[in-house]
DNA sequence: CAGGCGTGGAA
DNA sequence: TTTCCAAGCCT
């Protein structure tokens, strides 16, 4: 590198930094900047996990939650799967929850209790993937690693003007950070950046005058800097059907555990068919209409009687009390389609 | 690499 | 209303 290139490197990160220390969010699981304090790895971590694809207004509340009822790694690694899984009923993705245990416990019981220092070491941790390994280890451990995530991909391809599309711009732009990462704070750098992609450099209508970065910005005067970065064309989704089974006695439902693999998987939920593409002849007593990542589902809710129309008998379930319901953990799809049916009987 | 995998808020 | 998409990971 030119001494040129590394002091423009140098100023980049002293402008973000700079702008951070002034601006930065202050969140539940963040230290805020200028503290000596290191945050704990555990906090760190679990942050981490739940913002994968997921906004930091519908995290608050779960990490809160989470870290008041398991303070530590260890009481995490000690709890009941089915606690977990029910704690993180309507945060989505339910493979995190599976990946945040298992992980848990192995930290425990390969690492002693104390998460990997280093990338290649947490990049081994169930659903831990090259990002959150990045994170963490920059955040919790002061190493500077280029962090790169879809905030930090948007304001450099922004900054470079990178037109290659996603996911192929991933390696230029992380090429493109690399040298720009400073040894000093990191973990702030990287959430400075973050941050700035997040109330700054946003997807659209960028708030380019406050920018503490735009004086070299390469995007700055294009007129159509929010097509950047480029990404892929999205597909249409297909509409399924599903029936979902009502089956009470007693003052109690019927639930299943749904299989660990899959939609929803290890999720609690109503007994029910599988979900395809040709509509159900059932009227039903309730129905919702529910949109999935790749496909839109329209769930239809039937009366049934237990165990013939528990169309899935292989899988586990449980009479649960009426009464306790919101507390089963239930992914949002049925407790859509359940507030719909007590609409219906009100 | 491409596709599976949730949800809710913003525009 | 529809579309986009938010601190991605796994296979």
């Amino acid at each position: 590198m030119t001494n040129g290139a590394a002091s423009a490197a140098r100023d980049f990160a002293h402008r973000l930094l700079a702008w951070y220390d002034r601006a930065a969010r202050r969140l539940p699981w963040r230290v805020p900047p200028g503290s000596s304090a290191m945050p704990d790895p555990y906090r760190v971590w679990m942050a981490e996990i739940m913002l994968q694809q997921t906004t930091v207004a519908a995290v608050a509340g779960y990490f809160e939650r989470f870290t008041a009822r398991w303070p530590t790694v260890a009481d995490l690694a000690a709890a009941d799967d089915a606690d977990v899984m029910a704690a993180w009923a309507g945060l989505g993705y339910y493979a995190r929850a599976r990946n945040l245990l298992a992980c848990a416990r192995a930290v425990v019981t390969e690492h002693r209790g104390r998460f990997p220092e280093t990338e290649a070491g947490l990049r081994a941790l169930p659903g831990v993937g090259d990002y959150t390994a990045a994170a963490v280890a920059a955040i919790a451990f002061g190493r500077p690693a280029v962090v790169v995530d879809a905030n930090i991909e948007r304001v450099i391809a922004r900054h470079r003007l990178i037109e290659t599309p996603l996911p192929a711009a991933k390696r230029e732009i992380k090429a493109a950070l690399a040298p720009l990462v400073p040894d000093d704070r990191p973990g702030d750098f990287a959430q400075g950046l973050m941050d700035l992609g997040a109330t700054i450099c946003t997807p659209r209508s960028p708030a380019c005058s406050l920018c503490p970065v735009m004086d070299d910005c390469r995007a700055r005067s294009c007129a159509d800097l929010e097509r950047l970065p480029v990404k892929p064309p999205k597909k249409a989704k297909p509409q399924r059907y599903g029936v979902a089974h009502w089956i009470e006695r007693d003052e109690r439902i019927w639930l299943i555990r749904r299989p660990a693999k899959g939609m929803l998987g290890g999720m609690r939920a109503l007994p029910g068919g599988e979900w395809c593409a040709t509509p159900p002849p059932e009227s039903g007593i309730a129905r919702v209409d529910h949109s999935f990542t790749h496909f839109d589902l329209r769930l239809t809710l039937v009366r049934g009687e237990w165990p013939d129309e528990a169309t899935d008998a292989a899988a586990e379930g449980e009479w649960w009390p009426l009464s306790a319901l919101d507390a089963a953990g239930l992914p949002t799809l049925y407790r859509k389609l359940i507030d719909r049916l007590r609409e219906v009987k009100e």
